[in-house]
DNA sequence: GGCCTATTGACACTCAGTGCCAGACAGGCC
DNA sequence: GGCCTGTCTGGCACTGAGTGTCAATAGGCC
């Protein structure tokens, strides 16, 4: 019903171009300065239309930004049975580090969504689902004696330093590389929890 | 202006009163099917009065909840110094552990809490807002090499542990106190992050 | 071509949230 | 007491988000 045939795959491409034109409505005026109705306009649809493809402008910007719970599930899976399970957390909010696109932009949409209140609220909530995508694999990693708390303590944990990272980074314009700062952070909670 | 007066004091109450009936309201209907004009003629008061009191409905349950940036930021400037920072933490959470009220009023408000999306991702905003109150203690005690990043990564893991043991709380309708596990959680971390 | 089904656009509606303005009301001053 | 002043309140109107409904339509299938 949904993934193959061309008509789902062409409508797929026609909302992901409605997204980047919403993308750059938002990094113009703003993001609270641009309506519904701006981005219908811009796009060539209806109003209700738009609403069919993002329930909420929040949706917009979080569906444009790199992060899957699934892709980040399976890279955990994939890392060596006897890594320990900070470290091979680490390893795998590292290969999220980038967008792939351009630095520029990829920055001026970090500062928005931190600027909004209302951005970075959905932005934590949307870390907070990849916790039930990590739990199961997480918990076998950290044996019989640990329960769903303890797993999702260290998921959360782990995340809170990918945020942290991603503020920082943003603060000071991209200048350190995500990575880094990621790796600084899980170090930090690597020596204060102890 | 605001902390002095018999004036402002009763007006304070008065807002505070209006806050318990819109709970009220929240429990036994719904926090989404309450309405602005259902809470206002509940309380008397015209709904742009109440909009003055609280700017969304959102702000209402959390004004309702234990936890306040600058007490938690006191408490933890009360902790000795040789304490570590991870335990000083844990010891400056379990303060909050409790509402005072009834458990099973205090249950229900978390089960809103943690199943309305907007409520959850605006407790998550508030506990981040805690964050920079943490920020120079913090840094303090971590010691000159350390920056704003490590502080934060250290800080926001804490606040982790804190919302997930207060998830597993609700989860297990409050059987076990929150102390336990949150101490369970921050040693879970403690543990993982070596 | 003709049928079937999903998608679309238009309309109407509810509700959150804000700006504006006039009236009420308390406190200070004469 | 009467007056002035600043604040609080309620009413009105408005914008914008988000939803339900329904007729028109456009694409896929036979």
């Amino acid at each position: 019903m949904s993934n193959e045939g061309l008509w789902s795959r062409t409508r797929q491409a026609a909302i992901a171009e409605v997204g980047t034109v919403a993308m750059d409505l938002f990094l113009q005026k703003g993001f609270e300065e641009t309506t519904f109705d701006d981005i219908a306009a811009a796009a060539g649809i209806s109003r209700r239309s738009l609403f069919r493809y993002f329930g909420t402008k929040e949706d917009i910007v979080l569906s444009h930004l790199a992060g899957d719970g699934a892709l980040i599930r399976d890279a955990l899976a994939a890392r060596p049975d006897d890594e320990p399970v900070w470290t091979a957390l680490l390893n795998v909010l590292l290969l999220i580090d980038d967008g792939g696109g351009d630095r520029a932009r990829l920055l001026k949409i970090s500062e928005m969504m931190y600027g909004v209140p209302s951005l970075r609220a959905r932005s934590l909530e949307k870390h907070l689902r990849w916790q039930s995508d990590l739990l199961p694999e997480v918990k076998r990693r950290l044996g019989t004696a640990s329960g769903d708390l303890q797993a999702a303590a260290v998921i959360t944990s782990a995340i809170a330093c990918l945020d942290a990272a991603g503020e920082i980074w943003t603060r000071e314009k991209g200048a350190v590389p995500l990575g880094n700062l990621l790796t600084d952070a899980f170090d930090a909670v690597r020596q204060a929890a102890r």
